[in-house]
DNA sequence: ATCAAAAGAGACCGATTGGTTTTTTGTAGG
DNA sequence: CCTACAAAAAACCAATCGGTCTCTTTTGAT
């Protein structure tokens, strides 16, 4: 029981690595069974399909991605410091280290948006999540008086969202870092003005 | 030697658009087959692999839609007015007229970026242009006297291009424009600050 | 140590992949 | 009309695709 659990797991994430490199279409199960190791039988064991593991996988990896998000954000004690600690981890999908490939919320949303609903239904659910932090955050920030009454709160979080994940690829494309820290200066630059302690 | 020149340009056409939708790896020879009409020889004749037609409907791709960009941007009369018909173009890409699919340069680099290096490369030279195209509407409006001379136009194109291009792909996913509208006003409304008019 | 159940290897399947070659069709110049 | 060549269809190829099935190996509770 509890060794098949395992190499589930150890599934799910070589192949959601695999997936955010490579894309859905380009992951073979072939890819798969090279890169854990394992035979065609002990991955149709755990999974009843290509589908069924593409999805599974992405949720994997969507929710450890989360996790780190909130592990960074929850240290921070101002709503500053919290955007922040969401930029400094958004920074770490540039590389390769520690999760390879890109957002793979972005990567799920461009691959799958025009065929494969499924997946674009788990892309619109983990987005959900994304807005919701930066709301979270930018929420706080009102109530504890940090920001002004005024705040626009849901609109911001799509110009954050939309413009850090543009600069993710935009890095990426480039491998600089010089798109993220030029739209996160320039983003931060515009929340402080709704700071209530100037 | 005119026919089979139609039938290339046919065939990049078709294919343009579906790579664009179902990316490189999603798209098969027998797709490409079925949406032009051609046999397998009527495609390999003008095409000498699957990288060489990926390649070339994406320059195709590109080249048409840095077309449409042209055209509206010189209609304008003014530094706004330029902006706003670049993001009137990049709004025509959530839905399926007249080019389906999002933006193919965003679609290619997510897809490409880690494993294709022949097709990164051609997004890195097209979103060169992208940026271009935004730093020569800025630098122009800054010779025109309608922006201020310490405008930032490098940052400025690389946080609209990020922006917009992250907005685009949420409007595809949720299938609904707010996230272009909003984020279109809210660099709008940014720019608008270096006016020498105000 | 036993033994049933869980886990996984690997052969096998039809379909499809990208690509080549052969053959037929279409066409333009003489 | 004929010929020469371009264009495209179609047969063909080995390799790989996602998936199933059988059979062997582990595994863990007794």
């Amino acid at each position: 029981m509890r060794k098949g659990e395992l190499t589930k797991k150890k599934i799910l994430e070589r192949s959601s690595a695999l997936f955010n490199i490579k894309g859905y279409s380009g992951s073979s199960i072939s890819d798969i069974m090279q890169e854990t190791g394992l035979g065609k039988g002990g991955i149709y064991r755990h999974f009843k399909s290509k589908d069924d593991l593409a999805i599974q996988a992405f949720q994997y990896a969507t929710s450890q991605l989360a996790e780190r998000y909130v592990e960074e954000i929850k240290n921070a004690s101002n709503t500053i410091d919290k955007l922040k600690a969401f930029i400094s981890v958004l920074k770490t999908l540039v590389h390769k280290e520690p999760f390879p490939g890109g957002c793979p919320i972005m990567n799920v949303m461009l691959e799958a948006d025009d065929y494969h609903p499924l997946l674009a239904e788990q892309a619109r659910i983990a987005m959900n999540q994304l807005l919701g932090m930066i709301e979270w955050i930018i929420t706080n920030g009102v109530e504890q008086g940090e920001l002004k009454p005024d705040t626009k709160v849901k609109q911001i979080a799509i110009v954050w969202i939309s413009t850090l994940e543009g600069a993710l690829a935009l890095s990426r494309l480039y491998q600089d870092m010089i798109y993220i820290d030029t739209v996160s200066s320039q983003l931060l630059f515009e929340i402080k003005k709704q700071l209530t302690a100037n």
